[in-house]
DNA sequence: ATGCACCCTGTAGCAACTACGGGGTCAAGC
DNA sequence: GCTTGACCCCGTAGTTGCTACAGGGTGCAT
């Protein structure tokens, strides 16, 4: 299938498939008679797994280490699974600072009754770092 | 103060300070004889700001409209209001994205038991976005 | 033959910094 | 008086993960 294809097959756009394939996490793809790149199915499975994990969150250098295992099927896989463990350690992190996050923001927002900005609550409170409750 | 003071004033590190005053968000100083940027209380009190809102995740162009906001006391401040409380609303649906995600990872790690890449269970779940529950 | 959708390459832009190279300044210690 | 070290200056390039051109070529229908 040609680029275009792919990229409505898999939800990844053009210019993504190609930077994809620059820094080397797809393969070459053959071409056509015109120079136009030829995928086959292995490369939508391929590109689907980037795209997935990238909606996961994982990073391209972890995708990277996902895929090489996945490409070595002998390979003990206790490594994917750590990756995993660690990247939703990082989620769990960050879904704790935006809830720090979310009070700070609760706290200072609804307090200005429209006064001028000299009086303004929501801009002394930025201002103020002491008041805030979280650490962050 | 010099720059390296300002730096350990706020916690903001130097190249950052410098940044800042390259794109507009800090007036530029004074200099020193030896052309040392040399700042005043109305600075650190400027960069505080700066540096909380953007913990908070506000954008440089949001805090670029907080700061003419607060730098002209005659204006409402209704604005300013508006600007957290849709910041935070981004923050919510943030939040709640990451609990999505959260349960994909967990339904994801954990389910290898040291296996053969070939059998992992995390890869295979990475490829196959068919079984995901949430809406990603 | 001409329009249109599609494809190619290479480069530059985005946010918000961070790092680096190649220099200048200043106070303390020998 | 000379060196050492900590600090400062500027300008530019790198980071992540794309996205957006510019300037061209290809393929098919009308």
């Amino acid at each position: 299938m040609k680029i275009g294809e792919l990229s409505r097959a898999t939800g990844a756009n053009i210019e993504t498939i190609r930077y994809y394939e620059r820094i080397g996490l797809l393969p070459q793809p053959a071409r056509t008679r015109a120079n136009y790149r030829d995928y086959g199915d292995p490369h939508r499975a391929r590109l689907t797994f980037v795209r997935h994990s990238r909606e996961l969150g994982f990073t391209i250098e972890e995708i990277r280490s996902l895929l090489d295992l996945s490409d070595d099927p002998g390979r003990d896989c206790g490594e994917a699974d750590r990756i995993a463990s660690r990247h939703l350690a990082q989620v769990e992190e960050k879904i704790a600072q935006l809830t720090l996050l979310r009070n700070e923001l609760t706290r200072i927002v609804g307090r200005c009754r429209g006064g001028a900005a000299a009086d303004c609550r929501v801009i002394e409170a930025l201002g103020d770092h002491g008041r805030c409750a979280g650490a962050h």
